[in-house]
DNA sequence: GCTGAAACTAAACACTT
DNA sequence: AAGTGTTTAGTTTCAGC
């Protein structure tokens, strides 16, 4: 399932991620081809599931989710029963935008988007009483400064 | 500039965000209503802001972005021209996906998305020559567990 | 594998109720 | 505030090169 991407395909995709609202032709335009061969690219890219979903970026604080949490978190669980119940825990939580494994001491980061503090406090009482966790500790984002998911082609 | 959406409007952006290459009319039935007044809602909350840039997803790993780090940011300068140093390095350096600003003792987390540790090795010599920092940590995700910009709406 | 055009589909906006 | 209809624009496919 490897896919060889030439130079016009990265720039059709870095088009596409910074603004898949655009027409064909404007992006043959700017990737110096016309509309037919940068279709079939692009249905290439797609049938090969490099590109994925589109959607749209929604402002977080216009719709009242105020708090931003990482969550950093230490168990001392390993198996994999324990393993599969955390994994489902996350990802049915929709509060969870990311999740990932870790090597190292801490076992798992989250992200964490809520409405605010109380919001995140009944999150992490839910999680808690459904996953054993040996140490959990919340980062509050204050701010955030950068939010991509551009990848840098 | 305060928004108030109803129920109608919620249920669109839910489904823009799960899925923004939907037809009006799609959007319409699911929402129970029509072309025209659907697409007036659509049109208010991008005025708005709470709509924002289209993008598509990118598959990281057939796109060789097979490494993704959190980086725990300790610094002791915490004067203003410090600060606007630091937030343009990492405004601007592409691999860097998220910035957030924490409270706590903890001053900054990065989500960082490169090829392999060699290029994360690369970028992290390059911010330290750029900006002082006291201390920094990086966790290596072994596992992306989950990953999604949808807010729980 | 590209070009250009045809056929189809949806978006955008004015007008009507 | 919702529905209808028209214009314009974009997508998708295909024949010919």
């Amino acid at each position: 399932m490897s896919v060889r991407l030439d130079q016009v395909d990265r720039k059709i995709l870095s088009e596409l991620q910074e603004d898949a609202s655009q027409s064909l032709d404007e992006i043959a335009k700017k990737v110096g081809s016309s509309k037919t061969p940068v279709w079939n690219r692009i249905r290439k890219l797609r049938d090969a599931g490099v590109i994925g979903a589109q959607t749209v970026r929604l402002d977080p604080e216009a719709l009242g989710f105020d708090a931003c949490f990482f969550v950093l978190i230490r168990t001392s669980a390993h198996e994999k029963e324990w393993q599969d119940k955390f994994l489902t825990a996350v990802r049915e939580r929709p509060e969870v935008q990311e999740a990932h494994r870790l090597a190292g001491d801490i076992d798992y980061i989250l992200k964490v988007r809520v409405e605010n503090a109380r919001a995140y406090d009944k999150f992490y009482q839910a999680l808690i009483s459904e996953v054993r966790v040996h140490n959990v500790t919340a980062l509050l984002s204050m701010e955030e400064i950068k939010s991509t998911t551009a990848l840098p082609l």
